[in-house]
DNA sequence: ATAGCACTTGAACATCTGTTCAAGTTTTTT
DNA sequence: AAAAAACTTGAACAGATGTTCAAGTGCTAT
């Protein structure tokens, strides 16, 4: 419910109600809303940070280059479609996906508790790739994939009316194929004449 | 407000108090708040779309295979940026993702009236840029570069923070030179060999 | 001038929000 | 078996939400 509404859409009563329980039981077990909310993360966000760790080694024991750009894009997509997940159905990653475009989520906290770590990883690779980028260009090629991503997650069927079914965000598994092929070209081919001495 | 804290979060009387009236004016003059919201798009959304046509247009006049391929993604860019209009603050960019990734945005139909039609032109104009594409390849491009757009306008300063100031969500025109070469690059050397039979 | 209309105002409305409470029930420990 | 702790329950709470209402004010046309 908190992936479909987001975090202040889903009232306490309909998560109780949806559970058949009482309203009373999420504040004696996790104290608060916020409480239930941060408990799920804390569960679910460790296994996509391994993922994420898993791909960026995998990625840096790659001689050809072309494949290790290929590698760290994945290394950042595969994990948030849950395609390594068995008994995931992608539930998690777009309750990822609200929570950081929730405006409310700063207060939180909990993207910088979590997972501003693992986002440093995938920035020093990236630097890796391409050792003659400047920081800036690094960190905007990172918030290009991070948001192309974001966009099928969140979607709520815009996607398949626009395209008239023939691209589908609940097929993640065809969605995170598509744009790692445009991201991993993006990055591979920039051209640098445009970004240069902003 | 709306653009700050989302549709939800925004109260009636937050609105009211920082305007200095009273609530109930918002109710008389839009019938409700969802009327003051929708007022807001029937203003601002036709500059946009123009500025989405023309850039288009100028897109399609260009005989520099490359250059096209470059404008068209401009074409969707600069006008969300806000880039081209004076007296703009970028505030309605902010708003419209906010509206493109809320979870109750479905129920107001506002994207499905004012901007499907607009984003239907910006996929024809991908397709007469890459005529051996399948449709989902030309949609899951389009939302690529609407994705890696968002993420800038709803950033509450976590770009900042990842990379050190280096990288700033409050200075768009950087942000969108950054995002427009990644794009531009990621279209023109896609490996559709990835993305073939599915 | 005066009647009519548009607009403004503050208070009230019903409903929903997250949380708390006291009273129960069940489970665990001694 | 008795005591203690953990858990469950439905009702109640205070506060906030969007909206409505009756009364008042200001402007405009006749």
């Amino acid at each position: 419910m908190f992936g479909r509404f987001g975090f202040d859409a889903t009232t306490s009563r309909k998560i109780a109600t949806d559970a058949g329980v009482p309203v009373a039981l999420i504040n004696y077990h996790f104290g608060s809303k916020e409480g239930l909310y941060r408990a799920i993360f804390e569960k679910r966000s460790p296994a996509i940070r391994d993922q994420r760790v898993v791909g960026l080694q995998l990625a840096r024991s790659e001689a050809d280059w072309d494949k290790r750009v290929e590698l760290v894009v994945k290394a950042l997509i595969v994990p948030m479609f849950g395609l390594r997940n068995d008994g995931n159905d992608g539930a998690f990653g777009r309750i990822l996906a609200r929570e950081l475009s929730d405006p409310s989520s700063e207060g939180r906290g909990i993207f910088r508790e979590m997972f501003d770590p693992v986002a440093e990883m995938m920035l020093d690779a990236l630097a890796e790739c391409f050792p003659d980028w400047t920081r800036a260009e690094v960190n905007w090629a990172y918030q290009t994939m991070l948001g192309a991503m974001m966009i099928v997650m969140m979607d709520n069927g815009r996607i398949a009316r626009l395209s008239d079914g023939t691209a589908d965000s609940e097929d993640p598994e065809t969605a995170a194929i598509h744009i790692a092929a445009i991201l991993t070209a993006g990055l591979k081919h920039r051209d640098r004449g445009q970004t240069r001495g902003s």
